[in-house]
DNA sequence: CAACCGGCTGAGAATCGTTGTCAACTTCAG
DNA sequence: CTGAAGTTGACAACGATTCTCAGCCGGTTG
């Protein structure tokens, strides 16, 4: 038997995706990958980049948040494991941060109330000081 | 002076909307209430409904928050004061906490990282005991 | 090295929640 | 009661994201 999952090829594109989102350690919109790839010379569809995006998000390659307006950013985060973030409203340059009491506190309030399979949301937004000073 | 704002006018759409929120303690999207007050009897006209809630929204009257797949949700908590919510994602059923140190966490966080103007979210998301059941 | 199978791509259409438009309408001060 | 101005609602417009599907190409096989 097997896992019967798809074989998963290299290309070009799939490469280029992956490669925008090492050159830099900020929150990008798809949008904004899709705009400094072409930019960049490697053009690359708009559709593929949403598609690359979320298969990297699915295999935990890469972290995703959500802006006030509703708009997903993508980033390459350095730590697999759990973690949170402090991201510049302005320019998305982000910090790694992590609530060591947080997983906790969140699964007790759960427990609490009756409430199973908690999930917790726990983001910092702010500006950094380079945006405030500009 | 003065503040120029225009006054404020009480119609039967926009008490339709409040008392919507009022019957319920739940997490509703401007959809489901647009569709309860049209099942109810008193139609409202889906813009007026989402006009309306974030004017509720800019008052202080309602909290909102984003579902994961960007959805906004509504509701009429009880305290005004800052506080984060443990939502059942199945039915919406909330339950207000407030997180006493996440607070001075955040802002210390971020001074820390030399970001100014900090923002948290922190929303918990569960599945309550009757939709576990159910 | 060439043929092939099936995953991958991209341009454009389709979704979907939400906001903008604007003529008709209603509230409420005078 | 009247008029000025805030409101409403049907519908168009938006913007991010997803779907379609015909054509393309990675990689494995013979």
């Amino acid at each position: 038997m097997s896992t019967s999952s798809a074989p998963v090829r290299m290309t070009r594109q799939r490469a280029a995706v992956a490669d925008a989102l090492e050159g830099t350690d900020e929150f990008r919109s798809a949008q904004q990958l899709h705009e400094t790839l072409r930019t960049r010379g490697d053009a690359v569809g708009l559709a593929t980049v949403y598609r690359t995006l979320q298969a990297l998000v699915d295999g935990g390659e890469v972290d995703v948040l959500r802006t006030e307006d509703g708009e997903s950013l993508y980033r390459r985060c350095a730590r697999r494991e759990h973690h949170h973030h402090l991201v510049c409203r302005r320019c998305g340059r982000t910090v790694e941060i992590d609530g060591p009491t947080v997983e906790a506190w969140a699964a007790m309030v759960g427990a609490e109330h009756g409430f199973g399979e908690i999930e917790h949301t726990v983001e910092l937004w702010g500006t950094c000081r380079d945006c405030r000073e500009a």
